[in-house]
DNA sequence: TGTATGACCCTGA
DNA sequence: CTCAGGGCCATAC
C-alpha cells in the first residue's frame, strides 16, 4: 500500500463524500446525540477533530444522502439557534422535530438547557 | 494550482 | 437586539 491508490475499499481515484472519513466521523458524532438533546455545529466539529470547522459540520449534514437516519435536526447554530431562515421549510421542519422530542423552540431558538456538552458524551 | 462557495462563529458599531 | 464585516476550514470546479 505504498501507492495509496487501491487502498482499503477506495479504488478508482476520487474519494466520494459517502466514503469520506471526515464526513463519516461527523455523522457519527451527530448520530450519538441523545434524544431530547441538541448540540451545535462548532461543538460537533470539534468532536470530529475540526477545531474551527463548524462549516464543515454543516457541509457534512448537507451532504447527508436521503435514506440515512440521522438526527440532523439536533444540530443547531451557536447559542442554540436554528441557522435556517424563519420562512424556510427546513426551519419549520427542524423546529417541529425538536418539539416532538420535548425541546422548547422559541423565536427560532432553543433553551440553552437543551444543549448538551460533548464532554457528557 | 487557484478561485469560489457554504446547514458557521465571533466581534464591533 | 439588529446589521455588517472578517475569519476559518474543507469541498467543488
Amino acid at each position: 500500500m505504498i501507492d495509496g491508490n487501491g487502498a482499503d475499499g477506495v479504488s478508482g481515484g476520487r474519494l466520494k463524500a459517502a466514503d469520506n472519513p471526515v464526513l463519516q466521523n461527523i455523522w457519527d458524532i451527530v448520530a450519538m446525540i441523545p434524544h431530547g438533546r441538541v448540540s451545535t455545529y462548532g461543538n460537533v466539529a470539534r468532536a470530529a477533530g475540526l477545531a474551527r470547522g463548524a462549516r464543515q459540520a454543516g457541509y457534512a449534514l448537507r451532504m447527508t444522502p436521503p435514506g440515512m437516519k440521522l438526527p440532523w435536526h439536533r444540530v443547531l447554530g451557536a447559542g442554540g439557534r436554528i441557522v435556517f431562515p424563519m420562512s424556510s421549510p427546513q426551519h419549520r421542519e427542524q423546529a417541529r422535530r425538536l418539539r416532538a422530542e420535548g425541546v422548547a423552540v422559541k423565536g427560532g431558538r432553543v433553551d440553552s438547557s437543551a444543549i448538551v456538552d460533548l464532554d457528557e458524551l
